[in-house]
RNA sequence: GCCCGGAUAGCUCAGUCGGUAGAGCAGAGGAUUGAAAAUCCUCGUGUCGGCGGUUCGAUUCCGUCUCCGGGCA
């Protein structure tokens, strides 16, 4: 496993160097990544919550097969639509990626937008208990009776410095806070406490690609989308729809656009509300990401829409090898 | 042509028994520790369609015009 004694920045990045690259969706990072890829001695693995999931292609926009072959990818195809994975579980499987890519005397480049991921993986996560479904069912049917608001009160009791932190309007955060003093009977803020330094032990080269313009992004958006319905999206979900053991809380069926398109299939919606709220979904989620982005330090900021992009991004990636 | 409805925030609409107005959605900003493409928090001044009239005061009542629905010819 990882067996590196910690040394100065450069040394690290010299011996052992990391490159992110990190974008709001429809920014076009997975193009960089690929063209990086043919230019470098370099493996990619993506960071991205919805890519990891097979047979939903179309809708996450994942590379195709033709990109696939110039450059693949880690960490793509590895779950079924059935199965939920986690920023923990990711942070475990790109380490290991990492260390056999560096292994390989080749460099690895991490490309993707979720940025929950991005920060487990630089920064580390407490050592908490993974998500136990039978605790989260028991919360869950306390809440319908109960209401969240009683559970956060009992939060308040148990932990209030969480309480004071976690809105009571979240019941995810609030199910996680509680979920974690029932499988340990020690309250979340105690085992973060506990943290040890687990910050990656590289110094990576950080990239934000960025559209600086809000509305062309916007406008990108929207034509991907309508893009993805005319590569034949409403199919790829019917597929998924038809199986018969998904449904639209799990967190593939959750993700953007599926969501949507789920509930067309459903007759919910007619399908210009759904390709419109489809949209809509997308832009909210660039959002989110760029508020992720604005306050990561220490990322450069690479021009998405410079024609020049490839050789800025090569000149950074130079700077930093050296 | 006549009759009835509408016309208010980017959109859909509520409302003011006359004292210049507020929801949802959109949008913006923020949070983010095993569901994160998730989950949540904060943010609402706009010739209340135009012009007249009544009134201390009209987005509200009255008249008229314009536009959009629907009905009757």
């Amino acid at each position: 496993m990882r067996s590196l004694a910690p040394s100065g920045p450069t040394e690290a990045s010299r011996q052992r160097p990391v490159i992110c690259i990190m974008g709001a969706t429809a920014t076009g990072k997975t193009d960089l990544a690929v063209r990086l890829a043919e230019q470098l001695p370099c493996d990619l693995i993506s960071v991205d919550s919805a890519l990891i999931y097979r047979g939903m292609d179309i809708g996450t926009a994942k590379p195709d097969a033709e990109l696939l072959a110039r450059a693949p990818h880690r960490l793509i195809d590895i779950k079924d639509p059935a199965e939920s994975y986690s920023a923990a579980e990711f942070r475990s499987d790109a380490l290991q990626q990492i260390d056999s890519i560096h292994d390989a005397g080749r460099i690895p480049v991490l490309v993707g937008g979720t940025m929950l991921y991005f920060k487990a993986l630089l920064e580390g996560l407490a050592n908490l208990p993974k998500a136990d479904p039978q605790v989260r069912e028991i919360l869950l049917t306390q809440a319908e009776t109960e209401g969240w608001e009683a559970l956060h009160q009992r939060l308040q009791s148990i932990d209030p410095v969480s309480a004071q932190r976690i809105h009571p309007n979240d019941p995810q955060r609030l199910q996680r806070a509680l979920e974690v003093y029932e499988l340990t009977g020690k309250t979340l803020t105690e085992l973060w406490q506990a943290q040890q330094d687990s910050k990656l032990p590289f110094s990576p080269l950080q990239l934000n690609v960025d559209v600086a313009d809000r509305k062309l992004l916007h406008h990108r958006i929207e034509q991907r989308f309508e893009a993805m319905i005319e590569a034949g999206f409403e199919a790829e979900v019917a597929a998924l729809y038809h199986r018969g053991d998904l449904n639209p809380l799990m967190p593939s069926i959750r993700c953007v656009g599926y969501r949507q398109m789920w509930s067309y299939l459903d007759g919910e919606v007619g399908l210009d509300t759904m390709i419109e709220r489809g949209i809509i979904a997308t832009r909210q989620l660039a959002k989110r990401q760029l508020t992720w982005l604005r306050s990561w330090q220490g990322a450069q900021r690479v021009d998405a829409c410079d024609p020049n992009i490839l050789s800025n991004t090569l000149k950074l990636v130079d700077d930093y090898l050296i």
